[in-house]
DNA sequence: ACAAAAGTGTTCCTCGTACACCCATGT
DNA sequence: ACATGGGTGTACGAGGAACACTTTTGT
C-alpha cells in the first residue's frame, strides 16, 4: 500500500503501430482487451508506466507482452490527460507512434491481451477509451511527417523498387490518381539517398531496379539545415 | 491521505513561453523558485496537476499564478518522464509551447514564485530539473514551426510592417546578413495573408505600409491541403 | 543636402509539371 | 505477339536568387 498528502493520477502509455505490406492500405496493430474495463472491445496496445521505467520503454515492453512485435523505433506523439478519459479515474496517457514493415513484423503473439491483429486503416473497428482520438492525432502526425522526412526508411523491406516507393506515398498521402512517374522518379534519385543494389528476378516485365536508402547520406542532407532538397523531394503537392 | 495499492507518479506540467519585442533576441520567461528542491535557482513556470484539471487548463493556470502572463495560445511540447530528473521522486512533466510579444505581456507579477523574468534566449541562467533539456526541444520545436506557420500571428503586435516581419524571421532562424528584401516581400505578399492597414508615422524615412495578418485567408490556405503557397512563403533556405 | 529605411525592375536559372514515348521480361 | 510495369526525352512556365536601382520621410 502507498499513501500519498495529495492524490495522484495513473500514467499509462499507449502506442500506434502502422505497417506496410505493399499494398494499397496501412495497417494498424491492435488488440483485444482481456479484461475490464473495455473487456472485448479493440484498442491500442498499452499499459501503466513503472515506477522506475522510462516511458518510451514502458511504450516498447507493452507492446512486445500484448502482441509480440518489438525492434522498433517509436516517438512520442501527444499526452492525453482530459479527466475522464478513463472510468477507472485520473489517468493520464502518453501516447508513442511508430512505422513497420509487415514482412518483418508479421504474426502477433498474444499475451496480456486476448488477441492482437493487424487492422486496415479505414476499416477499424470500434475503439475503447479515447483511443479513436488518439489515432486521429496520430493521422496526422503521419500526414505531416511523410513531408518531410524519407518514411520508407521504416515502412518498406530493405530493398525495394521505386514503384513500390511510389505505391507506398500514393497511400499514405492517399492520391487516386497517381503522381507523375517521371516527376517521381527524378525528385527521389536526385536526393543521392537511394543506392542501386540489384534487379528483380522473375518478374513478367522488366525487371526494375532494387534500391535500399542510404541512412548515411540521408543524415548529411538532413544535418545542413535541410538543404532544400530533402523538402523538395518529398514534399508533394496533393 | 490517499492510498494506492500501486505507486503512482505525480504528473506536473511546465510551460516554455517565447516572447519577442522587435529587437534580435527572442527572449523566454522564467521564474526564479521560491521553495525547494533548487529553491532560488531560475525555473520555467509550472507546478502540479489538479485532479479535476486538464493538462492544457493546468499549465495556464500556473503560468498565470507564476508570472502573471496570461491570455494565450499553447500548445503541447513534449512529456518528459525520465526516472530521477526530479529529486523529489518520480514525476512526470507535461511541457507546453506558446510565443507571445511582449508589448501585450509585458511586465510579470511574481506570486507563487519569487520572481518572474524575461531572459534573452541566449543568456540564460543556470537552470533547474532538466529545464535547460525542455528549452533546448522547445528550440527545435520552434525552428521546424517557423518553416510552415506564420509565427508573425503571434509574436508580432497587431500591426507591423514588412521590414519587423522580416526582423523576426531573421532573429528566429539566426541568419546574419538577412534575407534578401526584395524576396522576402515578394514571398510573403504573394500569399495575400497580410492585409494593408495604413502607413507608419512620424519616422525619418520613408513610412512604411502598416499590415496585419488575415486570420481567414490564412486558414482557408492552410486548409487547402497546404496549397504550396504557404510553404513556398515561409520555408526560408538558410 | 543627407541619412535611413521603404520599396521596385529585371535578369538568370533551377525545378516542378505535363505529355509522349521506348524498353525488357514472362506467358 | 502481347501484356505489364520499368524507365526516358523534352518543352514550358512558375518561382527562387541576386543585384542595382528609385522613393519618401525627418533632421
Amino acid at each position: 500500500m502507498y499513501s500519498y498528502e495529495y492524490p495522484r493520477p495513473s500514467v499509462t502509455v499507449d502506442i500506434v503501430v502502422y505497417g506496410y505490406d505493399g499494398g494499397k492500405q496501412l495497417k494498424l496493430l491492435l488488440i483485444r482487451r482481456g479484461s475490464d474495463p473495455f473487456k472485448g472491445h479493440w484498442a491500442l496496445p498499452g499499459g501503466f508506466v513503472d515506477m522506475e521505467e522510462d516511458l518510451e520503454a514502458a511504450a516498447l515492453r507493452e507492446l512486445e507482452e500484448e502482441t509480440g512485435v518489438k525492434d522498433l523505433f517509436v516517438e512520442q506523439l501527444f499526452t492525453f490527460g482530459k479527466p475522464g478519459r478513463d472510468p477507472r479515474g485520473r489517468v493520464i496517457s502518453v501516447a508513442y507512434f511508430s512505422l513497420v514493415n509487415l514482412q518483418d513484423h508479421p504474426a502477433v503473439a498474444a499475451s496480456d491481451a486476448d488477441k492482437a491483429e493487424w487492422f486496415s486503416i479505414d476499416e477499424l473497428p470500434e475503439l475503447a477509451f479515447d483511443h479513436a482520438d488518439i489515432i486521429n492525432i496520430a493521422n496526422s502526425r503521419l500526414a505531416a511527417k511523410v513531408r518531410y522526412q524519407p518514411i520508407g526508411f521504416e515502412l518498406l523491406p530493405e530493398e525495394f523498387t521505386l514503384g513500390q516507393l511510389q505505391q507506398l506515398y500514393e497511400t499514405v498521402l492517399n492520391v487516386k490518381d497517381g503522381f507523375n512517374k517521371r516527376n517521381f522518379r527524378t525528385r527521389i534519385l536526385r536526393t543521392g539517398i537511394l543506392e542501386e543494389v540489384g534487379r528483380q528476378q522473375n518478374v513478367a516485365h522488366r525487371p526494375a531496379v532494387l534500391y535500399k536508402f542510404n541512412q548515411k547520406t540521408y543524415e548529411d542532407l538532413a544535418k545542413q539545415r535541410d538543404s532544400g532538397v530533402l523538402r523538395r523531394a518529398l514534399d508533394f503537392e496533393i
